[in-house]
DNA sequence: CGAGTTTCGATACCTAAGGTAGCGCAACTC
DNA sequence: GAGTTGCGCTACCTTAGGTATCGAAACTCG
């Protein structure tokens, strides 16, 4: 991240908060929810002023989205990085290596659990659950949510699977939605035992033998 | 609803505006989104006083509950009605008929359709992600929406297919969750395609053949 | 008809939260 | 040292949920 080649820009540097940002994020919204992690007190957590904050995210949303990114990081596919994705560039369905039943199933199932195991984590479920609630009744971060966050993974799946957009879509809304709508109405991440479950249905649909 | 046999309290009648209410409520919703949606535009478009909302439900996600409690209905198991549910007076898991494979996979899918068509109608599915939106991080409006919007159905459900809770609840995490991700996702319903892959996919795992 | 009761509409108000503007100062490059 | 950029701080604007109050309307009962 540091440009080593580039030179510095007059003026004063930015001090290099964002991680710590991210931390006071999360730790504030497990802590007091995610409707009263205001700004202000995810600034104050992290030490800095409120409108440093607003100087480097626009709006509250597109804070939280940067925090999932930091929080998930590159899908464990060995594919994209998600980070430096160009977003509508897509065109290259051919995977090249064609998977097996097992292999597919073996993929899916990791990607299922790798899911599961970061909403789990203190604070990042209740911010994913929150900036998805806010999406859904502001256009704008709708768009963020699904062009930073969800096309990444959705790409890397689709060259991981090799399936066609719209079927990688639907798994998207199957494993994502069922494990948020638990989190939502329960306000706990869930159970090893219905991951399993998840695991077996979708396995058995995405990837059947036959 | 109203007393023909109970002698009326004194003083002035409430006015029948619940269902103007509810209308409005939708239209309002469907024309600005969730988050514009104010009790004080629903109001306006009701034709009453923004207080007058506030006497009748304590809240903003009360209106809405009761609301879409008025636009989805009893579900159409022929079971309980959700409106006159008791709540934790559960018991009587044993449902007389066992039901067949096929029997199974077919109330299953008529439910599908039937939840993913009210959430498709104009204001509804909007509604809905949007109390749920809220409810994340809503200790109270969750229990309410728990208690009062999803445990009828729930009951309903494990008494027609003769499932034990835990077990409905995922299916309700699966189906509900798929639906409103896409829709929240998106900003559109499910296409029917779609659809069809989730009542394939569900109908595979909860009522398999074997 | 009149007294008591309940609801309605209207206005004003409180609070929380997202977001902005401006200021003086700090830290850096040239 | 001059210019430039970031920071903290304070003050402020707007929207929205929710409350308090008050006079008028609509009803029951005697």
């Amino acid at each position: 991240m540091t440009p080593t080649t580039a030179r510095r820009s007059p003026g004063r540097p930015r001090a290099g908060v964002n991680q710590a940002v991210y931390a006071a994020t999360l730790r504030t919204v497990h802590d007091v929810g995610y409707a009263r992690a205001t700004v202000e007190r995810i600034a104050a957590a992290a030490g800095i002023a409120k409108t440093t904050v607003y100087r480097r995210w626009p709006t509250k949303g597109a804070l939280i989205v940067d925090c999932l990114l930091d929080a998930f990081g590159p899908a464990p596919l060995g594919a994209t990085d998600p980070g430096t994705a160009t977003g509508t560039a897509g065109g290259n369905t051919e995977s090249g290596t064609d998977l097996g039943s097992a292999e597919r199933g073996a993929l899916i199932e990791s990607g299922i659990r790798w899911i599961a195991g970061r909403i789990g984590q203190p604070g990042v479920g209740d911010a994913f659950a929150g900036v998805f609630s806010d999406a859904v009744s502001d256009p704008a971060l709708r768009e963020l949510l699904a062009s930073r966050f969800q096309d990444p993974y959705r790409q890397a799946l689709q060259e991981a699977l090799g399936e066609p957009e719209q079927r990688v879509l639907f798994l998207i809304d199957t494993v994502v939605g069922t494990l948020l709508h638990r989190l939502g109405m329960t306000g706990e991440p869930m159970s090893d035992t219905d991951v399993d479950a998840l695991v077996a249905m979708v396995r058995r649909f995405f990837a059947a033998p036959e």
